[in-house]
This record gives C-alpha cells, structure tokens and sequence, in this order.
DNA sequence: TCGAAATTGGGAATCACTCTTACTTTGATG
DNA sequence: CATCAAAGTAAGAGTGATTCCCAATTTCGA
C-alpha cells in the first residue's frame, strides 16, 4: 500500500470525502468519476451523459454540485454557457491551469514550473493582503485559440 | 489635450470604437459606459439596471453584448451564474486581475507589479507554444472571501 | 434482515438571457 | 432644412441550461 502511489487509489478517496460531508459513494457517483477518470479534462455535463448513457441528466446534475461540495470535483467556468467539471486537485493531486479555447469552447490543462507557481502564490498573498482578502484558492487561465482550430 | 492623461476621455474612445464597429454612441449607450464609469468593478446587469433605472433590461443586454464586440466592455466570468461587465483595459489603460469573494459573489479589482507581469506572460507564452495553443489573453483570478464576509 | 435515510430519475419549473417586432431616433444627403 | 433609411429602443415572448419535485428504489447501520 505505497503512500505515493502516482495513482492513487481515485475511488478510496472520493468515497472518503462523500463520507466525511454526509453523503454516500453510491453507483452513479462511481460512474460519474469513472467518466471523469476517463475522460480527463474539464467536461460539460451533456459530454458526461453522452459518455455514460447510463447516467441521467438530472442526477449528474445534483451528482456534481454534490461531488463539488464534498471536495472530489470542481466546477470549471469558461465564458461559453455550460459548466464544466473536472476530478479535484486533491484527488488528482496535481496543480495545474487552463487554456480555453474561445472558438471551440473545449478546455485543455497545462502546468508551470513548481518554482513559477511559489513565486505567484507569493505575489498573490501580498495582494490578498493589501486588500483585506483572504485568498482560498486561485485560477489562472490562457485565453485563445487551440491547435485544431488556429 | 494631454495625451498621456490619467482619466483619458473616456467617452471619446467609446465613440470610436462603436463607429469602428458599425455602431452608435447613442444614449442608451452612453449612461451605460457613465454607469460602469461611476460604479467601477466588474457588476451584473440587474445591479446596472438598478444604478441607473432609465435603463430597459434586454437594451442593456443588447448593448453590453454591442459595447463587448466593439472592445469598450469586457464580460467577466464567476461562478455565480450573473454575467458581469466593467469597461475594457483597451478603455481604462490598466490591466488588472480579479478578487473574488466566493461568500457574496462580489468582485474586486487589483494590480500586479509589471515586473511580475512580464515574467508571467514568459512562463504563458513558453506554456502556450509547448501545446500549440495561441493566446490571446489571460485571466488571473483569486478566490477567497473579501473583507465584508470575512 | 429491516427500516430509516439517502439516492435516483423523469418531467415540470425556473430564471438569466436572447430574440422578435413595432416604434422612435439619428444623421447623411440632396 | 426636409427626407428617409439605417440604427437604436424596449416590452414581452421564447430559449435553454440548470434546478426542483416526488414517487420509486437503493443503501447501510443496527
């Protein structure tokens, strides 16, 4: 049972975090993170559905705000008009940002060097402080166009 | 007539803009660009229409949409599910990120150093042509909660 | 195993936003 | 300075993503 397992085990984790907010990992949940899994980047729901007929649109609906909540999804926002989600940094354990394309809509994850994210957390703490704002979390996205459609 | 002026004139770039696009500096237009001038910070069309009761909803829909492809607004994107819009950088002359209190949906602005600036959009552009990926622009967006919900 | 509590899912309801349409304003032109 | 076509206005209908409702089903602890 290595503790640094690069894939760690998804499932034991998002059964544990529905469980620690009350609610429980049940089937549909299952194959909702199996989709995400999967899938792997940010996703609409009609693209979650489409990819697990098995899953009705109402309960991945109510699914996600659930698996959001509870720390095993987040709620991507990009300027066209359906949320996306994608597995959590906790579970997934990696940092990282998007690039969204702003005529496809599609999103795409990129990464930074781990010393160019300690010099941004740095300057953003000393501007969350000079505003009061105590800073939770932060999103940096790229804006633009992605190889299929430039 | 100072070309370097702090508060540019501000109506006059509106204007040209518009006609550059097709488009009229109409009324309706105008006390939506002096609405947003006076309010400052990203704000929802509800809250617009609310500083300035003149204002129809769907023309101010409409006119935002007019203003944002005419570059003299921008459309900012949270997660609450209000769009809202502030005046364009290409208008204001600063480029700023967002702060944004995931308590009461409110948006702030702030500023990074241009040092900083440019070493992040280094480490964007190195990002962007390592996934062929052309950008555009980039969103630094902080959440957390600001200092009336803290 | 049993029962209470949680979950499911199909369809109705909601609500931010856009479209339609008939009317008004604007400004270029003669 | 009168005309009129293009541009703009605004009230309300329409749209579509998301949420709500609730009866039927599943799940888990005792």
């Amino acid at each position: 049972m290595p503790t640094d397992d690069p894939k760690p085990d998804t499932h034991q984790l998002a059964a544990d975090s529905l469980k620690a907010h009350g609610h429980r990992y049940s089937s549909a949940r299952r194959r909702i993170v199996e989709a995400l899994l999967r899938i792997d980047g940010p996703v609409t729901i009609p693209q979650l559905v489409e990819a697990d007929d098995s899953l009705a649109l109402s309960s991945a609906y109510r699914n996600l705000s659930v698996l959001e909540e509870s720390g095993v999804a987040t709620r991507v926002v990009t300027p066209d008009d359906h949320a996306r989600f994608e597995l959590a940094e906790r579970v997934t354990r990696r940092h990282h940002h998007h690039m969204i394309c702003t005529d496809c809509g599609d999103v795409l994850d990129f990464e930074l060097p781990e010393s160019f994210e300690d010099s941004l957390d740095r300057e953003l703490h000393q501007a969350g402080r000079s505003a009061t704002f105590t800073i939770d979390r932060h999103h940096l996205d790229l804006l633009g166009t992605c190889s299929d459609c430039g």
